[in-house]
DNA sequence: CCTAGTTCCTCTAGCCACTAGAGGTTCAAG
DNA sequence: CTTGAACCTCTAGTGGCTAGAGGAACTAGG
C-alpha cells in the first residue's frame, strides 16, 4: 500500500536526497513514518513528485512550483496565475535562446577563423582580448 | 599612472567585489598596494580583466579562462588547446539551444492551449501533472 | 591643517537547487 | 539471528558571484 523513499525514487527517477530536500523546503508534504522513523509514502506522492519533476525540467523555480502546486489543489480557482507563470517562463526561455544564438555566432566565428597555429595569431585568443566585443551581462546561464 | 580598484571597475564595467573575487581565485594577479594597503593597478590590468569579462560573457568557466589566460601569455605555444576549449563551449551552447527549443515548444503549447478558465481545465497544470512528458535531466541551466 | 564624505579594506555569510559524505539505525531476506 | 542493503540526520560543498558589517584610508573643500 505504501512504500519507501527508495521505491519512490525508482518510480519517479528523482534521487533520494533530492526527495528529502523537497520535503525540507516544503514542496513535498512530510509523509507518515514507520515505527523506526522511516518515510512511508502513499501513491499520491508519486504524482506530486512527478509534477515537481516535470516543472523543474521546464525550468520553473521552486517558488513558482510552490504556487503551481497550490493552484493544482484548488480546481475551482482561476488559472490565470498559472498562465502568467508559464508565460513568464516562456519569455525567459526565448530571451535565453536569443542570447545563446548570439554566443553561438561569435563562438563559431572564433573557431572558424582560427588557423590553429601559434597563439600569437590565434583568433580565439585574439577575439577574447578584443575589448570592442562588449555584450550585456550574461543574465542567467 | 596607476589607478584604484574603483577606477578599474569603471573602465571595465566589472564590479569591485567581483574584481577582488577574481584576484582571490587567481584569475587576476595581486597588484601592488598603496601605503595604506589599497590596490593600485597598472594599465595591463584593464586588458586582462576585459579578457576575463569577455570570456565569462561567452560562458567559459573559470578553469577554462585560467587556461586561456596562460596560453595568452605564451604566444609561441600552439593554440590547439584554446581551439579545443572554444569548440567544447560551442558544442555546449548548441546542445543548450536545442534543449531550450524543446522547452519553448512545450511551453508554447501549454500556454496556447490554456483556455484560461478554472484550474480544473487548465492545460498548464494538466501538462505538468502528466507523467508521460518525460525529459532527460536539465543538465545546466 | 582639519574635516566630511567617499572609497577602500577584510571577513563572513548568503544565493540557487541540489549533491556528497560521515556516522549511525532499521529493515527484509535467508 | 545475522548479514547487508537501505534508511536516518546532520553538516558541508558546488559555481560565480553578491551583500553586509565594521573599520581604515584616501581626497576635496574650507
Amino acid at each position: 500500500m505504501d512504500f519507501s523513499i527508495g521505491e519512490l525514487s525508482r518510480r519517479t527517477a528523482v534521487k533520494v536526497p533530492t526527495i528529502r530536500y523537497y520535503e525540507q523546503i516544503g514542496l513535498l508534504p512530510a509523509p507518515p513514518r514507520s515505527e523506526g522513523q522511516q518515510r512511508r509514502y502513499a501513491k499520491a506522492a508519486i504524482s506530486r513528485l512527478a509534477f515537481i519533476k516535470h516543472s523543474r525540467e521546464l525550468g520553473f523555480e521552486v517558488d513558482a512550483i510552490r504556487t503551481l502546486l497550490s493552484l493544482q489543489d484548488r480546481p475551482d480557482h482561476s488559472c490565470a496565475s498559472a498562465d502568467a507563470i508559464a508565460k513568464a517562463r516562456l519569455a525567459e526561455v526565448e530571451s535565453r535562446i536569443a542570447s545563446l544564438n548570439a554566443l553561438r555566432l561569435e563562438l563559431t566565428r572564433m573557431v572558424d577563423e582560427c588557423a590553429c597555429g601559434r597563439v600569437a595569431e590565434c583568433r580565439v585568443i585574439e577575439t577574447l582580448a578584443d575589448r570592442s566585443h562588449a555584450h550585456g551581462p550574461l543574465a542567467l546561464e
